[in-house]
RNA sequence: GGCGGCAUAGCCAAGUGGCUAAGGCAGAGGACUGCAAAUCCUUCAUCCUCGGUUCGAGUCCGAGUGCCGCCUCCA
């Protein structure tokens, strides 16, 4: 089965494969460092590292680099109100981050590059642009010059003359073309800076990302990925200067995810409705969230509110007692082999649930199609593992698992842990209601049950004996 | 003003010309249970409106209505 992305640059879906063997080059625009990230990063960051294990599930080997901006007005911005050097705020905000990943089940990337240790680099990509004749000065800055590259707006499918129309008129200076960006920066007093040809300064925030993407993935990428407000004008710059540089094509595949919507309107911070991860992961599990996050397709818009959590937290409950009900089972047959006979049928049916499950993923990272086929996996074999059915096959057992285990080496959905049962005074109230249970004594039973729930742990009675585990608190 | 997207059940959301319109959440009824819980079963939509193409359209075309976004920092 092919491996189907909607790409920005044809608008349209196309088969990928990587452009050299095995080899997949995926850059990823991380964020800026100058505050806790929001559910909107953290949608990027989900959904482009989910893309990136299913690429691997595939059998390529991915080279994934996000970047780290860790410098930029943003920043500085920032750094003055708190006092702190914009350095300090930036090495702070990405320990918040690796904080936040790793609370996501997000994955580190191969490469995460910082513009501050890439300064060198940027300079020599800024020098080939002004070699080559696509730069100009203005008052200490550096511009790339669009009119000298014809198929700017490709990516974006605008037209110059229109931008320049719609354009708002900068206050310090007039660019030769409103789309005209800043390359190199010159710095003020006191901003952080570096020396450069063209005296001390910082980069511009587009040219960070041509430079660290080439410097380690080369060239051409196969897949760039980011919010869609990046396509403009942030990766249509990307196209411009890189490409202007290589006389190569930047990026074979432009994939860019929808945003996150709180009550249906953008999230921003201009309309002060910004909801960071912290915030949400106090209220909510990571599987949770990720469940929410794949219950659209990516490129759609997505109200992440209450109502979409809840649901989304139920389905997590019903993901959760499954692996109890699987638990439950191959604990029961471990050492009773009366328990086991062959099941061919549903043995098959898991290949069946397999191949539909990357079939939606394979079409244009289908998550929603894909936790469809999840929900019929668990209502079908929520049916083989009742108790009440006798007998069962440990190879069908093993082959769920390993069906579970892909989803969750894919989409990173399923609950962190599963039932343990160590308590042993919980075993003894068990065991002891289990006596009440054989001589009808029906209030000492449910007493016991009482008992066992105010100690934190659910009892259930099933044909094949009790079974218990500890409730979650929320 | 220019450009683009979306409109499917109470809510969320797949579906891109053809068997009974996935799945999740919520609701109702039932099976199972000493009672529960879990689980399962049943039930719950002719797809914004109008017109067209077609043997056949939620799916294509046109018009309309509504919502959202980009054109400016932004994931």
């Amino acid at each position: 089965m092919e491996t189907q992305l909607f790409n920005t640059l044809t608008q349209k879906k196309e088969t990928f494969f990587p452009q050299e063997g095995d080899k997949v080059r995926f850059y990823v625009c991380g964020p800026t460092v100058y505050d806790l990230i929001h559910i909107g990063n953290a949608r990027v960051f989900v959904v482009f590292d989910s893309l990136r294990r299913f690429l691997e599930h595939r059998g390529w080997e991915v080279i994934m680099v996000q970047n780290f901006t860790d410098i930029d007005d943003k920043i500085i911005k920032r750094a003055e109100e708190l006092g702190e050097s914009p350095q300090e705020l930036a090495e702070r905000y990405i320990a918040e981050y690796w904080h936040d990943a790793e609370n996501l089940k997000i994955r580190k990337a191969t490469f995460h590059p910082r513009a501050t240790e890439h300064i060198e680099d940027i300079i020599a990509l800024i020098k080939i642009l002004e070699e080559k004749g696509y730069t100009y000065e203005k008052e200490g800055d550096v511009l790339f010059d669009v009119s000298r590259f014809p198929s700017y707006g490709k990516l974006s499918r605008k037209n110059l003359d229109e931008l320049v129309e719609g354009a708002r008129v900068e206050a310090r200076y007039e660019k030769k073309n409103p789309a005209d960006f800043v390359l190199w920066k010159k710095a003020k007093p006191g901003e952080p800076s570096w020396e450069s040809p063209w005296g001390e300064g910082r980069p511009g925030w587009h040219i960070e990302c041509s430079a660290m993407s080439m410097k380690y993935l080369g060239p051409t990428l196969d897949i760039h990925a980011g919010g869609i407000d990046l396509i403009f004008p942030h990766h249509e710059n990307e196209i411009a200067q890189s490409e202007a540089a290589t006389g190569k094509p930047f990026a074979r595949f432009f994939l860019h995810n929808g945003y996150v919507n709180i009550d249906q309107e953008k999230m921003s911070k201009s309309l002060g409705n910004i909801v960071t991860v912290r915030e949400l992961t106090q209220k909510y599990e990571p599987s949770v969230l990720r469940l929410a996050i794949f219950s659209a397709h990516y490129r759609s818009p997505i109200n992440l509110d209450e109502n979409l959590l809840q649901s989304s937290r139920q389905f997590e409950e019903r993901i959760k007692n499954f692996l109890r009900n699987i638990g439950f089972i191959e604990e029961k047959i471990k050492d009773n082999s009366a328990l086991l006979k062959e099941d061919k049928e549903e043995y098959h049916k898991i290949d069946e649930f397999s191949r539909s499950f990357q079939e939606a993923l394979a079409d244009d990272f289908n998550t929603p199609q894909a936790l469809g086929v999840l929900g019929e996996f668990l209502r079908f074999f929520n049916q083989y593992l009742s108790p009440r059915r006798g007998k069962w096959d440990l190879q069908v057992l093993e082959k769920i698992r390993d069906f579970l285990k892909m989803v969750e080496e894919i989409l990173g959905i399923l609950p962190g842990k599963e039932m343990e049962i160590s308590d042993e005074a919980i075993k003894k109230l068990v065991e002891e209601r289990e006596r009440a249970r054989r001589d009808k004594d029906w209030e000492r039973a449910d007493q016991l049950r009482e008992e066992i729930k105010s100690r934190g742990y659910v009892v259930e009675d099933t044909p094949l004996g009790p079974r218990f585990f500890k409730m979650e608190e929320q």
